[in-house]
DNA sequence: AACGCTATCAACCGCTCTCGC
DNA sequence: AGCGAGAGCGGTTGATAGCGT
């Protein structure tokens, strides 16, 4: 266990290639999971958070970087307009990618369609809000929308209108309140996770004999 | 060229969850 | 069953690169 002046003295901030090196070393030697560990007898002088985020976002075997794919945008917009922020949920549906940046991709590139358009009408500090998430319900005036996003939208409205019919027969227990499956959240636990994943890559009849038997 | 603004993304914070005792 | 420690997650911040004026 760390005690408090351990903690106090704990270093911050960007990681060295050296730093990386040491860790990447450790995680081999102690294990996957073994934060505290790890950041003790590395000798890094960092947290085991810090460790562990930067080993889970940067060095770990497979991580995939560069720009998103357009099969990528449209699985992260699907599996957003399902479940939400949970980023870890949709990062484990793209090989290769973290939490971490699809939340930022999410943030910086997909969500900002719902706000562009006002900040050609509004540019001051408060228009630059450091709060992605709370542009969300801004609306985007028809004028701004461009041919690309037009396009974009139209992809992800066929595939809700397909996955709304498909919901027609498909209601949670919780239905007998009138709540659509979807809109549901608490139901979505009962789904497992390969099933949602299979739910997504076919069809919504496939989808349904898949998840049948799980309800 | 200089300055201010904006976009991007790595990293931190605080809360929740899980597991062992 | 209750508690504590560690791990994991989502939200937020801060540094900085790039762009526009």
């Amino acid at each position: 266990m760390m005690d408090k002046e351990f903690k106090t003295r704990m270093k911050r901030g960007f990681w060295k290639p050296e730093e990386d090196l040491i860790l990447k070393n450790c995680v081999e030697t102690h294990g996957e999971g073994n934060w505290a560990t790890i950041s003790e007898k590395s000798g890094l002088m960092r947290s085991g958070k810090s460790c562990r985020l930067r080993w889970k976002n940067y060095l770990r075997p497979n991580i995939k970087r560069g720009m998103m794919s357009e099969d990528e945008k449209d699985l992260i917009i699907r599996l957003h307009k399902l479940l939400g922020n949970r980023w870890s949920l949709i990062a484990g549906r793209l090989p290769g990618r973290t939490d971490n940046e699809v939340k930022n991709f999410w943030n910086t590139h997909l969500n900002k369609r719902s706000c562009r358009g006002k900040k050609k009408h509004v540019k001051s500090k408060e228009a630059n809000s450091r709060s992605p998430l709370g542009k969300e319900s801004q609306e985007i005036p028809a004028e701004t929308v461009s041919n690309k996003e037009v396009a974009a939208n139209s992809v992800l409205d066929s595939w809700i209108e397909e996955m709304q019919d498909f919901n027609c027969s498909l209601l949670s227990p919780l239905s007998m309140n009138n709540v659509p499956f979807l809109e549901d959240e608490p139901f979505i636990p009962i789904l497992d996770d390969i099933v949602l994943l299979e739910a997504f890559t076919s069809t919504g009849k496939e989808a349904w004999n898949e998840i049948q038997p799980f309800l």
